[in-house]
DNA sequence: TACTTCTTGTGAACCATTTCACATGACTCC
DNA sequence: GGAGTCATGTGAAATGGTTCACAAGAAGTA
């Protein structure tokens, strides 16, 4: 039985917390660690065992009782099942602030994630190199894409144009999007959308803030 | 009552929306609508009117039966509840790819979040100009942040020192972080802490293309 | 082999969040 | 002012997610 299919429908909460024990599973290998049990998993991410183990047995049973997960094969079973075993050919379109920062940033690639294509319609951005990848013009988004075989795009444009943009990706036959810009895209139902938005965490912590909350396990 | 005092605890997803619906109010404002009712605010946040009824009615009975909200009106409501309806004084922390990006968003002002100080360790930055702001030297983050009194940070330094800057900056008196870099950091329990994590959101999208998830409501 | 210790995997119980459904109130129009 | 329409606010029901609790497997010891 494969790993990667899922009998049930798995959580959001659930898929975020994957993401987590890989990051740390990553480090305990470093850290030259043999085995882990959901205890000690647990600990470091400020969950309770049982929740690391149901996590995980959605997916199979990767465990030996008495002993604890082996944190080599784990981490490639959760690689696989977040489908990070495998190389994403991702484009970056708008490349300003947000977006510079982006490609220059190495973790992505790092876990599968590769900005192979950047979109601008700025005259002075087009032409230019960032971290060896000449930008492109956006007017050539659906041919490059297609040519490229970019199955992800990373949306870094203004909030105004987002929507056109989008529309654009789309036809390019991208299904898998990542948008920074503060605003609710319209897509398909056979395309997925998240939505990277910083803003809700600050006010996140200003609501805490303002009410007292005592802090609980941070996201 | 006040509509900040809120009597049950109230979920993080409940305070994420009322950050959807701040946005959407903002936009309605500028759309010049007099008012909205549940079931077009739900359309666009692609949710269910009573999700956005009940959501509200944890602070208070802001609508009229038949009519719906005013939207100024329930706009600074909810301002006032999340505690947006202030100046928040902001330090960042790591004046590189993502903190220089992070000073240029003008969104986080127009929202209450002033950044006015900024830190780093690098020689070449430090006393460089940044949107008029000098960036200070990281020796002196205690000093300055109590005279600032500056009540939130954003970290955006190397992961591998995140930890000792954060203890550094609970030192001075601070309790509200948002942290960029993809670590676990242990802070007192009356400190709130969030993360910030891209990784995360890309992890999701390949998830979900690789186990043909049908795409559900965005996040 | 028998005994102890450790820790998984998982139904069942528990708890939280979302959705339903409807009584209630506000406004409009004849 | 009575009838009709619309949309809120909220208990109650339904759904979904987390934690409990324990049977059972694995390894070590003697
Ligand atoms: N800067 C931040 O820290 C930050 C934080 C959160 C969200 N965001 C969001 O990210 C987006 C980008 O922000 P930014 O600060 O990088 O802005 P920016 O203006 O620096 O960058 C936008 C880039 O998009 C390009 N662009 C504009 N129209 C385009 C088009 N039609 N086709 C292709 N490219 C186009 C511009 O030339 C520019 O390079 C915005 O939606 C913003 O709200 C930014
Ligand atoms: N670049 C991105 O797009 C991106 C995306 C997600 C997360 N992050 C995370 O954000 C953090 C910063 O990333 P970046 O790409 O901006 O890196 P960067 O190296 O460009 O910036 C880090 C900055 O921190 C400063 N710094 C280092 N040590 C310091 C110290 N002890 N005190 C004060 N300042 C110090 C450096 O001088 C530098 O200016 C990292 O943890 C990274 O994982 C970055």
């Amino acid at each position: 039985m494969s790993a990667t299919i899922a009998r049930k429908r798995i959580s959001e909460s659930t898929i975020h917390r994957l993401s987590l024990y890989y990051r740390t599973l990553s480090l305990l290998e470093k850290e030259n660690y043999e085995t882990v049990s959901s205890k000690e998993l647990a600990k470091r991410e400020k969950l309770t065992p049982a929740q690391v183990r149901k996590d995980l047995s959605f997916f199979g049973s990767f465990g030996t009782r008495g002993l604890g997960y082996n944190v080599n094969e784990l981490k490639l079973k959760i690689e696989s099942i977040l489908g990070i075993d495998r190389e994403w050919r991702v484009a970056l379109i708008g490349v300003g602030n947000i977006g510079s920062a982006l490609v220059s940033y190495k973790e992505f690639a790092r876990q599968g994630f590769h900005i192979i294509k950047l979109f601008d319609n700025d005259q002075r951005k087009i032409g230019s190199n960032h971290k060896g990848i000449v930008v492109s013009d956006i007017k050539d988004l659906e041919k490059e894409v297609k040519e490229a075989n970019i199955s992800m795009v990373i949306l870094a444009v203004p909030a105004t144009v987002s929507q056109y943009i989008v529309d654009d990706v789309v036809k390019a036959g991208v299904t898998a999007i990542l948008n920074f810009a503060p605003v609710n895209l319209r897509v398909p139902p056979f395309v997925h959308l998240r939505n990277e938005n910083m803003s809700m965490e600050l006010e996140y912590l200003s609501f805490a803030m303002v009410n007292n909350h005592a802090p609980k396990k941070p996201k």
